[in-house]
DNA sequence: GTAACATAGTTGCTAGTGCAACTATATCAC
DNA sequence: GTGATATAGTTGCACTAGCAACTATGTTAC
């Protein structure tokens, strides 16, 4: 077990890079939480809330809530879903578009930070396992939730609130 | 830029570790934020609050308020350093102990998720490369907050509320 | 000694997130 | 069609963390 632990690792890893961001960008008054939810909006215009918080792994409560300061700063429209009356469609507004530029140079110089002192060779790999390593855990916590691929109903049929979380990972809390 | 952010899979390793965490250790009532906080007083009993968050890379206040369920719960003594009033020691209980061992196995089997489907050299550099990664960025913020290793003083001698925060890449509030 | 500064820790405020309960719409079985 | 269930999104509560201001003690310069 040495000294290691990912569990700290990857904390400092976290907390650090949200700082960055939130620093490099502070003019333009969005935090390093809320540059997760730009660029995915920015790359697959028209998103639904359910799918971005899918994509980042978080549930839909931290999405409605995380992107309410980037509709009020004006980086996004949310339009009503045609097709679905319970969905919405995230665009990036035109602002959106410098906040985009900048934030994809942040990415970079922050990537560069991360990968000081690496060969070429090790930051590839690096990149490659940290993404294996990402979805490793996405789907460890999906056989927790089963609601990505299974079609299967829960057994218990009458399960509202009493059923098993959705939430990967979760706690069965009041033991 | 490609697919990929940095920002994205470490956001997601570190909430799914954490949530993963709570999960098996739920029977402690001890929360996945804590076990970095228990590991790190296990291994150093006696460290200083002080010592503790800059090991974890967390701010002291953090570390105040995340400590006190850990007292509370009986998993650590907080004891008064005799040679200097101001600080205090940590010490893990008895009760410790058991957390303790169950903490390194639920550690162990995360790291398997983690490495899942990595050959050995695979998972040993990806355990190295994580490191490097955690050693720049503190290196990184370090450079911003100057207090680990520089003895210079700030060029601004009248410096108390006015000159710049001691937190990594801090944000100059308010322009 | 005193004054200035540094260090250890606490507290109040703010913000992001997880979770569960909720509403409204959609879909499926009948 | 109706009823049961699933899905998209919202909200309230609890918790963690960052930051700044604060207290108290320690240290250094004089």
């Amino acid at each position: 077990m040495k000294d290691h632990t990912y569990l700290k690792s990857f904390s400092i890893i976290h907390r650090f890079s949200i700082m960055y961001h939130i620093k490099t960008l502070k003019d333009f008054r969005i935090s390093g939480h809320q540059m997760g939810y730009m660029m995915h909006i920015c790359r697959e215009p028209g998103v639904s809330q359910e799918k971005l918080a899918s994509y980042l792994g978080l549930n839909k409560g931290s999405v409605a809530k995380g992107i309410r300061p980037l509709i009020q700063e004006g980086y996004i429209n949310r339009l009503p879903n045609e097709k679905d009356k319970r969905a919405y469609r995230l665009f990036p507004t035109e602002k959106a578009k410098e906040l985009f530029d900048e934030a994809e140079r942040t990415v970079a110089s922050f990537n560069e930070i991360l990968t000081q002192g690496m060969s070429e060779d090790e930051k590839e790999i690096f990149e490659k396992l940290v993404k294996k390593a990402c979805d490793n855990v996405m789907e460890a916590a999906g056989d927790d939730r089963h609601h990505l691929a299974s079609p299967i109903p829960p057994s218990d049929s009458k399960c509202r609130a009493g059923c098993r979380s959705k939430q990967p990972f979760a706690r069965q809390k009041g033991d």
